[in-house]
DNA sequence: GACGCAATACTCCCAATGGAGTAATTTTCA
DNA sequence: TGAAAATTACTCCATTGGGAGTATTGCGTC
């Protein structure tokens, strides 16, 4: 059903799941004018095409094996601030949607949400709107999303070291695989605790599963 | 590319996940004789649709809204034992694994498998192989998962504080909150440790959040 | 009423974690 | 190239957690 007197949309698929990404596919392919230009399972063949490419939409997954998607989103939106940007996620968590909007994304959608659901947002989003799925859109209010809220800023070494943690891994442990002092991953722990504003390491894993910082 | 001397395959997908469920609907129209019979994006659904009907094949994935994945494969290969169940997931970890495969299941998939590896599980299944996804093979040892695993058994009170334990409270907040010893605190916390069969905390919420024990 | 089990509470001892600093070296990037 | 940030490593001290054991009370149930 293609509307001749208007362009093509095209489209750039960001998940670590390929089958996400061909659910995807089936989405866009139902889609009026939209086109598959390409799709990525890491964060950072993604970012290598965006160097030298560019979209009209990108659909980006915010867990990310090899990167963090609010991170992703706010690069990419200053190097090429015309793409609109719908984050996918499993979260419904409103501090990583807050998150996530201030960095600059034009929309988040739930992977639970319904294919006329998306194509409705990504409809919307190309209109200049900024879109919630439904069941998003059901639990917080667009406004009262754009208070500000801070998930704390981690650096490489410390997002692995926190994962490693969640992992069930002890000091000592998490020192031999990574070939430092104890002391070190002491250090690392310590300035997670800090930054997550806890004294309690359960407290910090509960709090970046909920942003989305691990795995 | 249908083979008529062999008879259709007829497939039921469950996740919570539309997109997935339109993923898996193209992974599994490239299959040869692959035929896909229904979807659910809900344990119960699933469960009411298989008391009257059934399928050559259930691709189920273990985390549902209203349901773990472990408990509805063990029911219905009690019920029909002939259906092929492959497990889909995200979770790599050997110990879930292990009980999707105790509960009866014909093999575990990573959510993060490609489609054609799918396909190739998928054909080795209705083989009568026990099959794994390519990254899950690389990671265990078919055999070795096949020693017995215990999803333990908790007591009320046990329950009850390793979850206060999950959401980051110490044995003294715990104690003050439920009117008894830090001391008793510190007894269930060890009884926790044993059941779980670990030293470390950290682990035994893990795995007591993958078996559905938190919440 | 005897038995099993859950829940309670304690002992001693040692290892691990958390709090608060200091500081050198290496990487990153403007 | 120079400044800022990240990574490394340490000190001292207090609190918490983990291992191993013992023991009492109370509640179902067979």
């Amino acid at each position: 059903m293609l509307n001749n007197d208007q362009k093509l949309v095209s489209v750039v698929i960001v998940d670590d799941h390929p089958v996400v990404i061909e659910g995807f596919k089936n989405v866009v392919n139902n889609g009026e004018q939209l086109v598959l230009k390409n799709w990525f399972t890491s964060a950072l063949d993604f970012q290598v095409f965006m160097e030298e490419e560019t979209a009209d939409i990108v659909l980006l997954d915010i867990t990310l094996p090899d990167g963090n998607g609010i991170q992703l989103c706010r690069e990419l939106k200053q190097k090429q601030p015309q793409i609109i940007v719908l984050a996918i996620s499993n979260l419904s968590e409103r501090s990583i949607i807050q998150q996530m909007l201030q960095s600059g994304a034009n929309g988040y959608l739930l992977k639970t949400a319904e294919p006329a659901d998306i194509l409705s947002c990504i409809k919307r989003a190309l209109a200049g709107e900024i879109v919630l799925s439904r069941e998003v859109n059901s639990l917080f209010d667009l406004k009262a999303l754009n208070e500000p809220a801070e998930i704390p800023e981690l650096t490489k070494r410390e997002r692995q070291i926190l994962n490693l943690i969640a992992k069930g891994k002890k000091s000592a442990q998490i020192a031999e695989e990574l070939f430092i002092s104890p002391l070190t991953v002491k250090t690392h722990r310590a300035t997670l605790l800090q930054k997550f504003e806890t004294g309690n390491i359960v407290i910090a894993i509960n709090k970046a599963r909920i942003y989305g910082l691990l795995e």
